[in-house]
DNA sequence: CGCCATATTGATAATGATTATTATTATTGT
DNA sequence: ACAATAATAATAATCATTATCAATATGGCG
């Protein structure tokens, strides 16, 4: 992996954004700073950096892909009405894969869990 | 809702069919006896069977949606070489969304776990 | 039964997210 | 500084899904 100042810029404004962006997201943030970057290099630099394990990507939450720079385990809520993404402590279902292997036989090789609802901002608001 | 025999043909078809297909492999299948049928068809009748509770829609395992005509809390396991989907049992991780609430105060509403892996018959075969 | 309101269909255009293509530019090792 | 290679910007292409709309089917009611 070469070097490149939009990699960096890219990763940097991730970890400056801990609200779980989306390409499109992360996108406009840079654009305005950089407004000559393409919208493919976020998504081929976010891709590249998901494979090589330095952020998370995170899909299965809506239909868009989401990036997290934390890369330990953890779980995600996403509010229906705001679309915001929280951070779900990994305690509340540690070790799945191993209870899966046990009760299945099955080898989990990585599993998220998308857990669904309204926030609490959005329901004080929907009221 | 009103009765029409596509709606009833595809949810039979869904019936037996129980590896969790997606919206194409449904319509692959459905085709074969009912060449007229239509793509968007087949769309717009599992989603409505899904918000009618009727069956279950799986997003998250890949980039496309799988039905499940089991509606009971289960979660799944997709591999990543055949993209068979599993069934895994609820009662390895249950409660979560009380979990959820009781950690963090967020009221959940759904939520989906995705298993990812290997299944046995690929693991043996790629050998 | 026949009529009407309304839901559904099939065909296809449109959309939204993402990936592929390609000529050009940047980075790195020697 | 040079050559090999990786990365970029711009944009076309792809894939899954949804929207549109004229034609058809369903179900209740007189």
């Amino acid at each position: 992996m070469k070097y490149s100042k939009q990699r960096e810029l890219i990763l940097n404004s991730l970890k400056e954004n801990c609200s779980h962006p989306t390409v499109e997201q992360l996108y406009e943030f840079i654009h305005k700073d950089q407004p000559t970057i393409s919208l493919a290099t976020i998504y081929r630099n976010l891709n590249q950096l998901a494979e090589n394990g330095i952020v998370k990507k995170i899909e299965g939450l809506d239909n868009t892909a989401h990036f997290d720079h934390q890369t330990h385990d953890h779980y995600h809520f996403i509010c229906k009405h705001c679309h915001q993404v929280f951070d779900i402590p990994y305690d509340i279902a540690p070790d799945l894969d191993q209870k899966v292997k046990n009760t299945t036989g099955l080898n989990v090789t990585s599993y998220d869990i998308a857990f669904r609802g309204i926030c609490k901002n959005c329901q004080n608001s929907i009221n």
